[in-house]
DNA sequence: TATTTAATATACCAATCGGTATATTTTTGG
DNA sequence: CCAAAAATATACCGATTGGTATATTAAATA
């Protein structure tokens, strides 16, 4: 069999590439059911491998979760930084926020739904483990509006009597809140009109 | 065995009690595990009961959760309505739910979590009759607080400009997003800054 | 190309899953 | 209190669960 192997130089093992394989496939599949309701016969079935090969590069069932977990993410996030680098100004970068949200319902059914809620619900009194990666990323994403909202004071850009991360735990709030509505009610105006709302917020409470 | 016989003579059947007996003690573990991660031995081992009585009150486990959801969101929305007939203003009655919601994280824990939420994300993509049941809840949860705010307009307590439904939208969007953060970090500032935040839109974009 | 090593497939394990047919017990109405 | 009916318990079903030991195959090294 050939591998391309310019990336297989990266990879090195095999093995990794065929990690990386299980985690694309079976990533939405425990993001869209939960960890209880995805069995390792949807694992092989979806993968097309069997039981050695899935056990051989991960060690049980909740370590595939976790991993598949933080590869949803990873892959989120990367987007919504590549989506923000588009402004160097920090109020910009905000109201880029709400505009990547605006498309975030289309965009996160690829993914099996929006893993923070997904598995931030899923997980709670269920999976000690993976409940902690999921409030390490909400902290993660918060610190980062956090620090964009520093910046927009410290750019002059923003009112300086801005708590910022109290700020930012509010736009995290309101945006889990829409996604939730959205997909339970299928219906996009809950996100639409919030991201409406928290530009008008950011206009009127947070521009100098 | 004996029963209470003024109850008894309302229920009729011995099974309608035990009936109600088994949603009193799964409707939490439902709630909290959901559906594909709570089995019929969660079941049994928790009533004391065995499969016989379960099934000879339940068609099956899905109708056992459809029936457990329903069981946790009447007794909640009964609570809410007690709480707001403290208040025969329609305004002070948008208030009396922020107030409501302030004490929602000890209160739900008993239920086992919020029920919409968990449910919610819990059947989507998942179970398309607790999907509809949820979907159905949401809705008259809305039209519930849609009527307040319509009935405050006549009243001439709340501005006419304002769009009754979507307004509540926001309402329903905003509490359930500091619902799922406040659960899943753990931390009631969610909930309390969210409500507060709520106080503050009530009387600026409502109130005349 | 031969040999070692890594990766995957196969076959199996006990335990548990949701569900049911039937036996037993409890409750009800006369 | 007794017979009929209702409700619950028991014992079982095939299928599936997560996981593992071992056999087989594929890949890397020399």
């Amino acid at each position: 069999m050939v591998y391309f192997y310019y990336i297989y130089k990266v990879m090195t093992t095999k093995a990794e590439l065929t990690s990386q394989y299980i985690l694309e496939v079976v990533a939405p599949i425990f993001n869209k059911n939960g960890y209880a309701a995805t069995s390792l016969s949807d694992v092989t079935n979806a993968t097309g491998l069997t039981k050695g090969a899935i056990y051989g590069n991960f060690k049980n069932k909740e370590d595939l979760a976790i991993a598949a977990f933080m590869f949803t993410v990873k892959n989120m996030m990367k987007r919504i930084a590549d989506h923000l680098s588009n402004s160097d100004s920090p109020i910009e970068k905000l109201f880029l926020i709400t505009d990547f949200y605006r498309n975030y319902y289309d965009y996160s059914k690829q993914l099996g739904g929006c893993p923070v809620l997904n598995i931030g619900v899923d997980a709670n009194n269920q999976n000690t483990l993976l409940l902690q990666k999921v409030r390490y990323i909400i902290e993660k994403i918060q610190d980062q509006v956090a620090t964009i909202i520093e910046d927009g004071i410290e750019a002059g850009e923003i009112s300086s009597e801005v708590n910022a991360m109290k700020f930012a735990k509010r736009i995290d709030t309101m945006i889990q809140g829409a996604i939730f509505m959205t997909y339970t009610m299928d219906d996009n105006f809950y996100i639409l009109d919030t991201m409406n709302m928290l530009d008008s917020i950011i206009e009127k409470e947070l521009r100098i």
